[in-house]
DNA sequence: GCAAGGTC
């Protein structure tokens, strides 16, 4: 029976309104008239609102009512449940998907049509964004069902204000299917892939390792866990490099900053301290500027996950499940937006004023409305269908449910009244000292006016005082040689994750959240306060996508997918024809993956292995600096490079560029920058050639002043990718040799060599024909040598006995590749999901004789 | 037992 009653007496015409969610429909009937009557519908959420309007000069009976969110999911039908029986190829490729309205909704659609077949039009508000497209065509085919006659128009507005409502009913417009074709391709493909990898995973590996989860795959997932393992390999390859500077302090206890900052060469600086060592210095400037502290940008909900997580110390989960309370018991306003502006229709005074008679910041609102109010910046985010979020209503300490609820509102007012302020203002005075050809400086700051941070307490802009010198003061001085070191990068927090997930375009502000969460409830890593570090399993998962040449985990796949969504919002391209693209590329994947199964199983059980006590040395330690992860390199991770030395050395220290010129001995020239060296004489009597620009390390120079190299002897041949030296290294996995870049894990850059080499040793002779310096190489027991070279050049190209050429780097459309010589692959750079595919590499050398038809290549 | 996107 059909327990929904509502009246239809009127004789005007009836105009249908339905919004994304129950909030919207609310606030465009409050918007509209305050006169509105309220009815209970199927839907306990889902109000209907009446009220009468004149809609372009015609008397109308308005009723507004509200879905949430989409009415209709995906699915695949009931005969593919068994994960078993369905090769993930066809679940991939071939399996059809249904499109229904999901069980939950049912009730909204018999609202929906109830309501159409008795009103005469159908006026759709649902958010201006793709994902609210989408939602509009599933809400207009269920509204026609009921009356195919119905006239349909497609709200658009920015903020549900007085205006903005009025503006998008004045001006009507259409839906737009381009928009919803996206959405729905974006659905189809997520699903696809997700469900066949997922399946194939864990069928794979589930058992096989005894997980007490699913393997899960998903786009936003996996680079989200891409994001987490490549700082925890970052942090363990990690290798302290020392550096030297000079400070200078003077009889006020004041340091001075060296303006070279520090050099990572103790010779230079020790050279340098000698040469301009002395007791006094000269004040040369003393400058004074007026600085500004900047107010924060009106909040989006990706800031607020930061801030929360950050200031708080909630996790964007919790924190965004706070705000939903409180945004439902009306006290902000709607927490998912992407907009980082207010719109001008906003009244942010009345807001202000709601706030004045509140405790802890009544005044200051006061002060604000009085004379202190500036209005806030704008941001450049703007979904068009939420403002930035903001309180509603006023709070007070005990009203909150508890101490966190408290937390978030407070965070959320406290944030607004900054934007509503004035910068901080403070005044900064440098002083630079010269002493002889070295300058140091020290600056110092006086706050002026705490504007702004007399609110927001979550920044502090610290004092500090410095001397009051004036120019040409000469002051006593005392030089001191130090010592540091570099220290590795930090441990990933849950703010620096969402910032990375946010500028990569993984998930939505309503979703980064939940892929954090998934990441931890598949137990790919794990959350302590608010650091994120990747499990054994999420590692090993990573690593072995890594190894076997596939960039899973890698953001740009969403990215591209992101790329080919736009082509159909903008009605470039077909829906079908991009996920029929994608498909086919992803199928040519899970085939790969199929293909290489037992590599997988080999590859992933390896590193559970190695790293099995792994997640225990997490819980006893955040950062101990020690290589935990295999991560081929064996031996050789002193070679890796940490992050703060990311530069040259050349560019490192730049501001040796300006060394003086004069130096103990005769100065020779630089073979690689033409510069002029400067000479020192070690303790053991050696005299070493010093580049200014440190392009040559160490030149020993023997008496007869013969140079004599003393460059690492490990050293091959530079890379072609970073310039710096190819190294090598031994892979734990593969319990082999092969060439790595020394800036590893900055470059990847990496030579395999065939399976048939157990090692490799770089000998003193060189190449004849390229000059590279030549190995020996010992080959597997079994292995029933040919060659009759005793040495061999490893440099690619070079010579065809033993095959060799760079791995393809896959940011670049490079056409080389790892492995034995083949078939030159043309990338068009349109899909750079595995550059290794067609690379039959020496991991998979039972394959290499059946080669596929590279899809990319023409013809 | 699979994804990601809405929303409650």
């Amino acid at each position: 029976m059909n327990n929904f009653k509502t009246s239809t007496k009127s004789d005007k015409i009836k105009v249908l309104n339905v919004a994304e969610k129950p909030s919207v429909a609310r606030s465009i009937a409050n918007v509209l008239s305050k006169d509105h009557r309220i009815e209970e519908t199927k839907s306990p959420f889902n109000k209907l609102f009446k009220l009468d309007y004149r809609l372009k000069d015609v008397e109308v009976e308005m009723w507004i009512t509200s879905v949430t969110g989409h009415l209709k999911s995906l699915k695949y039908p009931q005969k593919y449940q068994s994960w078993e029986k369905w090769d993930p190829i066809i679940i991939l490729k071939e399996a059809e998907i249904e499109n229904n309205i999901s069980t939950d909704k049912q009730n909204l659609e018999l609202n929906l049509k109830n309501f159409a077949s008795i009103c005469n039009r159908l006026i759709l508000w649902l958010d201006c964004d793709r994902e609210g497209e989408n939602i509009a065509f599933e809400v207009m085919e269920v509204c026609r069902e009921a009356n195919p006659n119905i006239q349909v128009n497609r709200a658009h507005f920015s903020a549900v204000t007085y205006v903005d409502v009025r503006r998008a009913l004045d001006t009507l417009k259409y839906p737009d299917q381009n928009l919803s074709n996206s959405v729905i391709a974006r659905q189809e493909i997520d699903l696809r892939i997700g469900a066949s990898f997922t399946r194939f995973q864990t069928l794979l590996l589930q058992k096989q390792f005894n997980l007490s989860s699913i393997v899960s795959y998903g786009p936003c997932q996996i680079p989200t866990l891409g994001f987490v393992v490549q700082r925890q390999k970052e942090i363990d390859s990690f290798v302290k490099e020392q550096f030297w500077f000079i400070q200078s302090e003077d009889d006020q206890k004041c340091i001075y900053n060296w303006d070279r900052t520090h050099l990572f060469d103790e010779f230079i600086v020790a050279l340098l301290f000698e040469r301009c060592y002395q007791e006094s210095a000269t004040v040369i400037n003393v400058q004074q500027k007026d600085v500004q502290k900047w107010k924060p940008y009106p909040l989006c909900t990706i800031e607020f996950e930061k801030l929360a997580s950050k200031k708080l110390r909630i996790s964007a989960h919790k924190a965004m499940e706070l705000a939903e309370r409180l945004y439902n018991k009306g006290y902000i306003s709607y927490p998912r937006t992407e907009t980082n502006k207010f719109p001008p229709t906003i009244n942010l005074q009345t807001i202000i004023r709601d706030q004045q008679n509140h405790p802890v910041w009544g005044e200051y609102a006061t002060n604000l409305l009085n004379f202190a109010f500036e209005y806030p910046k704008a941001g450049n985010k703007d979904d068009k269908a939420h403002p930035p979020i903001h309180p509603v209503k006023m709070m007070i300490e005990n009203e909150a449910q508890n101490k966190q609820e408290w937390d978030v509102y407070q965070l959320i007012t406290r944030h607004f009244l900054a934007c509503c302020s004035k910068n901080a203002k403070g005044s900064e005075t440098t002083i630079t000292l010269q002493i002889n050809d070295e300058t140091f400086s020290k600056s110092g700051l006086v706050i002026k006016e705490k504007n702004y941070l007399e609110i927001y307490i979550y920044e502090e802009w610290s004092q500090s005082q410095v001397p009051n010198y004036q120019q040409g003061d000469s002051i006593k001085i005392k030089l001191t040689l130090q010592k540091g070191s570099t220290s590795p990068p930090k441990p990933m927090t849950e703010a620096e994750l969402i910032g990375l997930m946010d500028k990569n375009g993984i998930g939505t502000d309503a979703t980064i959240h939940e892929h954090i969460n998934t990441i931890q409830d598949r137990e790919y890593a794990t959350k302590r306060g608010q650091i994120i570090k990747p499990t054994k399993i999420g590692l090993a998962l990573v690593e072995s996508y890594e190894i076997l040449g596939f960039t899973l985990h890698q953001p740009f796949l969403r990215a591209v997918m992101e790329q080919r969504m736009n082509e159909v919002a903008l009605g470039k391209k077909e829906k079908s024809q991009i996920v029929q693209a994608t498909i086919n590329e992803m199928t040519i994947i899970l085939k790969q993956l199929q293909e290489k199964q037992n590599l997988i199983i080999k590859t992933f059980g390896s590193y559970l292995e190695a790293l099995k006590n792994y997640d225990e040395d997490n819980d006893n330690d955040d950062n101990n600096n020690q290589p935990r992860i295999p991560l081929d390199e064996g031996e050789e991770t002193t070679q890796n490079q940490p992050k703060a030395n990311k530069k040259t050395r050349n560019q490192r220290n730049k501001k040796s560029d300006e060394l003086p010129k004069n130096s103990i001995l005769p100065p020779s020239i630089c073979q690689f920058c033409n510069s002029l060296c400067v000479t020192n004489k070690q303790l053991n009597g050696k005299l070493i050639q010093i580049c200014p620009k440190l392009c040559q390390i160490q030149e020993d120079i023997n008496q007869n002043g013969h140079h004599q190299s003393t460059q690492n002897k490990d050293n091959c041949f530079q890379c072609n990718l970073c310039q710096n030296f190819m190294k090598i290294r031994y892979s734990k996995i593969k319990k082999t040799n092969f060439l790595g870049c020394s800036s590893y894990p900055q470059c990847n850059q990496a030579i395999f060599l065939p399976d048939t080499v157990k090692s490799i040793k770089l000998i003193d002779k060189k190449c004849t024909k390229c000059g590279s310096p030549l190995f020996s190489l010992q080959f597997n027991e079994n292995y029933n040598q040919v060659h009759q070279a005793s040495f061999f050049c490893l440099f690619p190209g070079c010579q065809f006995i033993i095959k060799t050429d760079w791995k393809q780097n896959k940011d670049s459309n490079q056409t080389s590749f790892v492995g034995k010589q083949q078939n030159k692959v043309e990338n068009t750079g349109k899909y750079p999901f595995n550059p290794h595919q067609q690379n039959k590499n020496f991991y998979n050398k039972e394959k290499s004789n059946n080669q596929q038809k590279f899809p990319y290549q023409k013809n």
